[in-house]
DNA sequence: AGTTTGAGTGTACGTATGTACACCCAAAGC
DNA sequence: GCTTTGGGTGTACATACGTACACTCAAACT
């Protein structure tokens, strides 16, 4: 018998706790517009209207699984940017961080890529915000590699905005293709493929506009 | 008084339209795992049974809005095949069509992108496929232009997923820019960038690799 | 003309939903 | 020690859900 005393604050966080890993495992097979606050209660095993004593809304507690998928999203940014940047080997590295991240938070990326597309408004919105914002701390990444000295920061910014879109693409069919590792070896190999056509669209792209 | 006595079939048709058409009204603001057989019924004005006649679930009705947004998808790519290929002038071709078809086919795009992620599994395997179908078919198109001659089909495959994926994320900010032109304009001038870039990518791709 | 067919109706059910309200009771604060 | 606070409970209700079943009635078939 573990006789451990919560502490008030210690409980209601985990109950909370609770509160949004039931809700990402729900919506692994379904959609936060499609979720009801008795589910999720039922799946945490509390009683409905204790619900509201965390979140005042289904919205809002997606609103903050999205700041938490994004925590988790950045520390990845930043694995990524912690390695040298020989052109060649950035875009190996770079997959290969983001094929083990979404294996790891396979609940989170699927939880965003999801509400992305459908999710409540204010939720579609908190996410195309939060995209935004890795697109424009990419832009200042690339503004630091060589040969980006030449380019207008628009540019850099619809280069990044483009690999980006890339990158969450091949989340998608990572996310499709877990389980398979010969698909999931498929789709890295995919993604570097085109990773490194962009870059090579890129170093030759001011030579022709 | 236009006394139109309608054949069975005519009716049924009409009906069944009626249906497709209230569903993705509703689908505008929801998704189709959030949408009860009630609120279509209701939208259409028929008693909720009466949907039976016609759809056996949601996710038949769902399915039948894939292939019938695929056939003016189809329809968008036609035209994009129709004019000569001249590298620079494809690209600005291709996104104006895009453009314009994303906003006259509005409903049926921001359906597709919508479940394409969230919708029942069957819907979203059913888009998938299409999509993919959609890849094949343009890595074709590119292997009958100048300069791919040396391309393996891997390598134009991977390409055209690229392309494809960067020309989906486009129609998705087009559906998020509606009706504001300057949001539309930079919308669409980035695809333009974006499209030549990977373009110069792929043209100096054999030569890198 | 008489019969069959089938889209659409109306009622009826068991179940699930969001939320209001009064309640409990242990930790926190005095 | 007594009071306050607040997470969690239980009951209750109006509403919405999918679907079963028995029905109508005009077009279609014989």
């Amino acid at each position: 018998m573990t006789e451990t005393t919560e502490t008030r604050v210690e409980r209601k966080e985990r109950t909370r706790r609770a509160i949004l890993d039931a809700t990402l495992v729900l919506c692994e097979e379904s959609s936060l517009v499609a979720l009801s606050l008795r589910q999720v209660a039922k799946q945490v095993g509390i009683v409905p209207t204790a619900f509201y004593r965390h979140f005042e809304s289904i919205e809002s507690l997606g609103l903050a699984l999205v700041d938490e998928s994004f925590v988790s999203l950045r520390a990845m940014l930043r694995d990524v940017r912690r390695h040298d940047p020989t052109y060649r080997d950035i875009v190996d590295q770079s997959v290969d961080t983001l094929v083990s991240h979404v294996r790891k938070e396979r609940q989170h990326f699927q939880f965003i890529v999801r509400e992305r597309a459908a999710g409540p408004l204010a939720v579609r919105a908190a996410i195309r915000h939060q995209i935004e914002l890795s697109e424009r701390e990419l832009a200042t990444d690339l503004a630091r590699l060589p040969g980006t000295d030449t380019w207008s920061p628009e540019d850099l910014q619809v280069l990044s905005s483009l690999i980006v879109t890339a990158m969450v693409a091949t989340a998608e069919d990572i996310l499709v293709a877990v389980g398979r590792p010969d698909a999931e070896k498929a789709v890295a190999e995919r993604a570097r493929t085109q990773l490194r056509m962009v870059i090579i669209g890129a170093l030759n792209w001011r030579s022709e506009s």
